[in-house]
DNA sequence: TCTCATCGCTTCGAATTCGAAGCACCTAGG
DNA sequence: CCTAGGTGCTTCGAATTCGAAGCGATGAGA
């Protein structure tokens, strides 16, 4: 962990690539949520996890494959997911070849909730996200925040560390 | 808002890009946060209150000024402010000009805390964000983030709407 | 087959977040 | 000077988040 701290401190360029990073990131999330709030009663990460669930070919995942793709917790994922059941827009059932697995699915309620909230999120993404830019910039931004991100993915285990080492790392 | 919904879909490259933006700002942060935790018992929020303060040429700033750096709401902004104090990291003192005012300065155990955890916080910036990629891409990527920052900024009044007509939109 | 460490998910309590309402102050109009 | 409306921040209650602990199921080794 504190192998070697000798790093030269980030230029300019780097600080402003991350800062701006953090802020357009967050702002665009936070105006998403609103639209999703007002148009379906979604929250950001219900809508992450219903469009996830849209995406997969038979609208079905585990629960730990929709951990991954979140980012989130496993309890604030059982939450989440407990108020779309109870919302009616998914359905929980135990998986077939593992008794202790779940599977979720999307119901067709939820297909249309999904359907109903897309326009305004494709609404406030263009309009905030898009618009400013040109496609070359886009396309420039996607690639590189796409190599970031496999990079990302590679290097920390994320929702499913060692249960508990009986050593910790001292 | 429901002008002319008439938009096309976005392209698979728009689709792309926006998903890596949320799925690296989201792990960066996650990451990030951890660091922080550890070294100096900050959040990510109270990391970024101080950075901001210390910043400021007299390492003061306005509560407004600081919510409408973060984008928090008002109220999460006091309740943090209020931490940092109790933990002796930042202190308050009504603004001079204006008694309603609050002043926010950091103090010198703030930034001891702030140098503290700032290597851990770089190291992290770097292996996961700045090292898969060069320095054209970082370049690239922040200036188009800038642009879409700016964009963003000029929007929507972020943290002080319109108190509350008396006519709601409906 | 039996045993035990591990895995998948849920429950629990604590911390953080937000919006609405409230309080004190400022500022313009009479 | 007085009043009315707007502004800056805090308080309050509800909702969401996380990590740690708990529970049943699985699978590898004896």
């Amino acid at each position: 962990m504190s192998s070697q701290d000798e790093q030269r401190p980030p230029t300019e360029l780097e600080l402003g690539a991350y800062f701006a990073l953090i802020e357009v990131s967050s702002l665009l999330r936070h105006t998403i949520e609103q639209q999703l709030q007002e148009v379906g009663g979604l929250s950001y990460v219900q809508f992450q996890l219903l469009a996830t669930l849209g995406d997969a070919p038979t609208g079905t995942r585990r629960m730990t494959e929709l951990a991954d793709g979140v980012v989130y917790s496993r309890s604030g994922l059982t939450y989440q997911v407990g108020l779309l059941e109870k919302a009616g827009l998914v359905a929980r059932s135990p998986a077939v070849d593992d008794e202790r697995g779940v599977d979720v699915t999307v119901t067709d309620a939820g297909r249309d909730v999904l359907a109903a909230v897309f326009p305004g999120h494709i609404a406030v993404l263009r309009e905030l996200f898009l618009d400013p830019i040109d496609s070359d910039a886009i396309a420039g931004l996607g690639a590189t925040l796409t190599v970031i991100r496999d990079h990302m993915r590679r290097i920390p285990p994320r929702s499913a560390r060692p249960r508990n080492g009986r050593h910790q790392t001292s």
